[in-house]
DNA sequence: GCCCATAGTATCGGAAATGATACCGTCATG
DNA sequence: CATGACGGTATCATTTCCGATACTATGGGC
């Protein structure tokens, strides 16, 4: 079943910021996100980046994400199977929400300590 | 029940990423947050923004939101009580990140098409 | 004496999100 | 003939989130 949509209009403007949390939301669609902005990916190789992620909800994250048009699902059919995971245009606008996240959280969380030091050198 | 914090160190670089998300996650945290940058506001003004809020909700989310140190709750003991609710520097800091979201909502959701004209008369 | 305002708590229950585990098809390789 | 790679499904259990509703304290005004 799929997450509950806005369709109530009922807020005032802030509402576009929950509207867009409510987009990327779901425990892994931001890496999901940020690891393809790098480009396009095979099933497997986001699986290597996300450690914790079961099959079962990489495949629903991606399945969602392609429902709401941020990323393209290209099947080859060759065996084994060969899948592709792309973003759209819809997908790359995403770029600076995700990269405010990112940055937020390399400067204020324990996450962020480690890849901070890389970024510090930019 | 506090939500998981992010105890476990087990992700690459766009685990930031999550562990923003994580922390404004929660169905009306983002609108609280974007409703605050505005100036500090008392219990019921909130409310007020936010139609379809339950008292135990909203008392819940700022409740986590003060726990993670984005904002303040000023008791003045009076009666009736009064609580204000104003952002501290941490929660400030978060405005890149909220403004972020509601720029993209603005843009690419239903929601945005009636803020969207407002903003595009700047 | 009763009601109102403010800012909450307490309790219950249902729905949604996530996790664990097992299974599937196909071809290449050993 | 068995095994492994790849990209999944199916089923079940659990955890977490969220909503509805009722209840609370206190002082002031009628």
């Amino acid at each position: 079943m799929p997450r509950i949509r806005h369709t109530s209009l009922d807020c005032s403007p802030g509402c576009a910021v929950e509207a867009t949390l409510e987009l990327i939301d779901g425990k892994w669609k931001g890496v999901i996100l940020y690891h393809l902005l790098e480009g396009t990916l095979r099933f497997n190789a986001i699986r290597k980046r996300l450690p914790n992620v079961t099959q079962r909800m990489l495949t629903m994250q991606l399945r969602e994400l392609e429902r709401d048009g941020f990323l393209l699902r290209t099947v080859y059919p060759q065996v084994p199977p060969r899948v592709e995971y792309s973003l759209t245009e819809l997908g790359r606008s995403l770029e600076p929400v995700i990269m405010a996240l990112k940055r937020w959280g390399d400067r204020h969380t324990t996450f962020g300590r480690s890849t901070a030091v890389a970024e510090a050198a930019e």
